[in-house]
DNA sequence: CATGAATGAGCATTCATTCAT
DNA sequence: AATGAATGAATGCTCATTCAT
């Protein structure tokens, strides 16, 4: 890998360069989309902030409109996948220690609010409801298989606590389902659709509440028993 | 005064017809407002939809800035109160039946689910959430009190549940809002944020299922045995 | 006519009012286009200020052109009334006494250039000068027979002066034309078109330095040997 | 300067043509503020005349505040280069012959009074009149260090007839302001305000009268004796 | 490929004017 | 006669997009 001749080096350095310009085009598009909604953000001040000249832009990219998707797209990848990733730190290496599960569940949920929290999780979320009414094709190719995978994978930990034990039968999908319903759906009053940040503490007291709720509903009932005596 | 009904009918129809027209207006633009956005939204297709002169937008109402805020206050105002009576019907006027209080709140849960899948709701919120970053006052005059009342409405409910003992000692706030994020979270995935109609079907089952969840988390143990007894 | 002494004095009271209403409009609607231009004045501020209703303007005076036509018209002739008995101050009843011939020209120039430096005068040209060319007429309706009557009117002193052997003998108009000239000329450039206010000071400055001009060379020349000995 | 090559070339013809066409647009924005005033002049006309798209002018000079500084600045510089142009002829290369500096006079006078009587200069100040109460520093800009120009080159040459003993002693600044009095003062009324062209034999007259008086007033007294003794 | 100049369409807003009371 | 509401036309300005270099 490290006997490329200067030509090819140069080939690479400029396929890079090109490489990078479109990333810089794709990364300033979104975040000039995020601040200024799809129909106020211009193509100029996209092209400012990646340090390119406008029509470059068209001619990487083509079209308004195809701006947006990709940079929505390219971001939404990102974040799915800092979501799953977060959402296969749900394990069960341990044994079916009640304690355990609890930790567990909350390393979990606080991995899963602070990627919700995250401005850029936000301004995906944002844009995608506001525009998904305009562009219909949006959502299926941005949020389209990834909400999905998260919820999949959650479901998936999910089914191996229930057959270790540890969760009470159910079904696994509407457990994912519900879990992120209790994390995330209070964020979104107190963050005001993400326009002020959370504290720290607030924030760790959803991950809690919601845990515990979740425990509640959907423990196995031995274990909820010495749980509760453990919590009282 | 009084004494002919023609001037007073005249002078009522004439004020009438004022105020019609300024609500003819502020519907129109919510209408225009939410399947274009803000930004897409014009002021001409606001006055064709209502049916008025485009002057006469700026007339009644100064200003497009304006206009969108008393649409979206006026309409928030609206699905705010309709939010707020269907949380009043958890009322507890009946005996301590443990079936009774999983109807109830099948009933309540229901009626919150029709309100809030309603396209205005989704519309609502769904601009809400898009222009609160160009407009950071918007949330404040639209939601602030609203929100708050809808969730404080509940979480009274929820105290006199309680109280009552049917449902175990908690935080009353916290179980209304973990009671809504259960109820409307399932919800954002399943309609696309609203651009695709839920069938009945599913959405009972969202119902049902946030209610189980619920009250397994949060009734009192010595109901929760005999309902699960039932239930089996 | 006048059979009711009631009726007749209701009706000259509404009339009295009327006429106060209209000159109430003349008036808001000089200030309003002397600092905002014609095309830049609003129907509507000019009825602000006047303190009546946008359509009362309409209902007295028809259109905007002919509100402007009016207080023009109006104004224009109580200006020029004010510069035409400035003017007539230039008398000769004393003696064709040097020093007194100076002194009376000071006088007169004094009233007349106080009268040009009115803010009301300089709005009056300006108005008159920008919309010359998009109202051909107004020239001549406003300052048609006004000008010429200043003119006119020094003129006929000149020529008094001439006949009584004070000035030496030329063609009056002219000189008239050219004391108006001496005098204002000056002002326009140093009140920068009438924007800031000239010291009291400059004025008389003017004024000494154009009598001093004018005398040097209209005055007899058997009178000027005396003055200019006077003078020294 | 000779040897460009293709490319210099081209460059050149690129800028030029760009300078092309930021000329052409302040020339028409000139010609349509000159006969509409800066409200009634619309940015859409100036394009057509200029004969670009509306929006190159937008391009090139931002706003239709700027377009108007910028013309009116443009204007303003050339039409003061001629008047300063015109002073300039009044030299004293002759000997100091009366009839010489009454050639003199009447030539530079009569420069004067052209260049005065263009069309381009009525429009200038008819403009700079009506505006410069809406835009306090566009007599600064425009004529602020223009008028003062003139009058100083004339003031120069004044002082330097009078150094060499044609004129009287005198203050050569007010020498020279009421010399432009005496030429320009009367044609305001004469031309009205420059709407109507004015004879060339009027403009003699005007020319000639001036120059009369401004030399009884200033001639050197010995002089002047033999001066009224030639013209008798 | 990258760029700067140019374009045409679209939009919020203002204004003189008319209608109904 | 006086008013307030309503209108249609006009205007400054922005923006996505294309052309020539």
């Amino acid at each position: 890998m490290g006997g490329t001749t200067t030509s090819a080096g140069a080939t690479r350095a400029t396929s890079r360069g090109r490489i990078d310009k479109r990333q810089a085009i794709l990364d300033a598009a979104f975040t000039v989309f995020a601040d200024r909604g799809y129909a106020r953000a211009g193509v100029e001040e996209i092209a400012e902030v990646a340090g390119v000249a406008k029509h470059t832009v068209y001619n990487h990219l083509g079209d308004k409109e195809n701006v947006f998707h990709a940079a929505m797209e390219a971001t939404g990848n990102a974040v799915m996948a800092e979501n799953v990733a977060a959402a296969e730190h749900l394990a069960m290496d341990g044994a079916a220690d009640p304690d355990a599960v609890r930790s567990r569940l909350e390393d979990v949920a606080n991995r899963l609010l602070v990627q919700c929290c995250d401005p850029r999780s936000w301004a995906l979320r944002r844009l995608l409801n506001a525009e998904s009414a305009s562009f219909p094709d949006l959502l299926e190719s941005v949020w389209g298989h990834g909400a999905d995978r998260l919820r999949q994978t959650l479901a998936d930990r999910m089914a191996r606590l229930s057959l270790a034990g540890v969760l009470r039968t159910c079904d696994p999908v509407e457990a994912a389902e519900q879990f992120l319903a209790l994390l995330t759906g209070p964020m979104e009053a107190r963050s005001q659709f993400g326009t002020r940040p959370v504290p720290e503490a607030e924030l760790r007291g959803v991950v809690n509440a919601a845990v515990s709720t979740f425990l509640r509903a959907f423990q196995s009932d031995h274990l909820s028993a010495t749980a509760s005596a453990a919590a009282s």
